[in-house]
DNA sequence: GTCATTGTACTATTCATCTAATACAAGATT
DNA sequence: AATCTTGTATTAGATGAATAGTACAATGAC
């Protein structure tokens, strides 16, 4: 059972939903080319186990990516990656990546902070600690 | 009993809470120079009444100007417009903003959003709707 | 066809957020 | 001081997101 070079790690410390973990995981794998189109993930279960977490997390994350067309699923096969490539905001705008930047700005205005600071804020912002993998 | 001019409608169909949207009328108003430093807003019981919902959310809504140094309560007297105006993130980088740039980002991420687009997508969102005056 | 493996669907629990109901305390007015 | 008006505090209900528990259905290997 081979899967794609893909190493996934939780933090249950970050405030970030184990799903989004997943999907990011995924993502910045693809993104490096540690996951080919047709590479195979770990498997729900397989995932589930290791991470010690629900497989119904994982069937989460796998099925927004699902959507994205990041990956193509197959029932009694596996998930797999597809051609089409993750960071695309252009087109149609996710209504999830809206919704998200929408609570930004609301929460800025709300502790102060007018849109072009917010602007520089996101930009010049430091300290990652995302994704050590 | 006079209360600077404002005027407060609120929209439940739009997903963003009462009582942010009293913050955010209240700001407009003040940005607008229809509220002026040492205006009266209108009694949280006066404004409740006035659009139906409970004094809590206009009391959190003040309440949260007040943290901002946007607006000054007084018990028994009233809610005075300080003179600080809204949108001023000049001191200090309170913790909370960067906490919460932090988590857009990490949030960003976690949808495949890189930072940089990320930055376009807060420069360039629209969507406003609250507050048509 | 049989059976293990894979993803899927449905339900429940937990938790945070928003709003409300209601009682309380402090200042203003007389 | 009495009393009305103002903001405050405490508690509870409603909703939605995230995760888990568990059963189901489709595919693949034999």
């Amino acid at each position: 059972m081979t899967y794609g070079d893909i190493t996934i790690s939780l933090d249950s410390a970050s405030g970030v939903p184990f799903y989004r973990q997943v999907i990011q995981h995924v993502e910045h794998a693809i993104l490096a080319g540690r996951l080919l189109p047709g590479d195979r993930l770990p498997t729900i279960r397989s995932l589930a186990i290791e991470l010690k977490i629900n497989p119904n997390t994982i069937a989460k994350a796998y099925g927004e990516l699902e959507i994205r067309g990041i990956v193509i699923t197959q029932v009694g096969s596996g998930t797999y990656v597809s051609d089409r490539k993750p960071t695309a905001p252009e087109d149609g705008l996710p209504a999830k990546i809206d919704e998200t930047v929408a609570r930004f700005i609301r929460d800025m205005a709300a502790l102060g902070v007018d849109r072009a600071s917010a602007v520089e804020l996101v930009r010049n912002h430091k300290e990652d600690r995302t994704c050590g993998s």
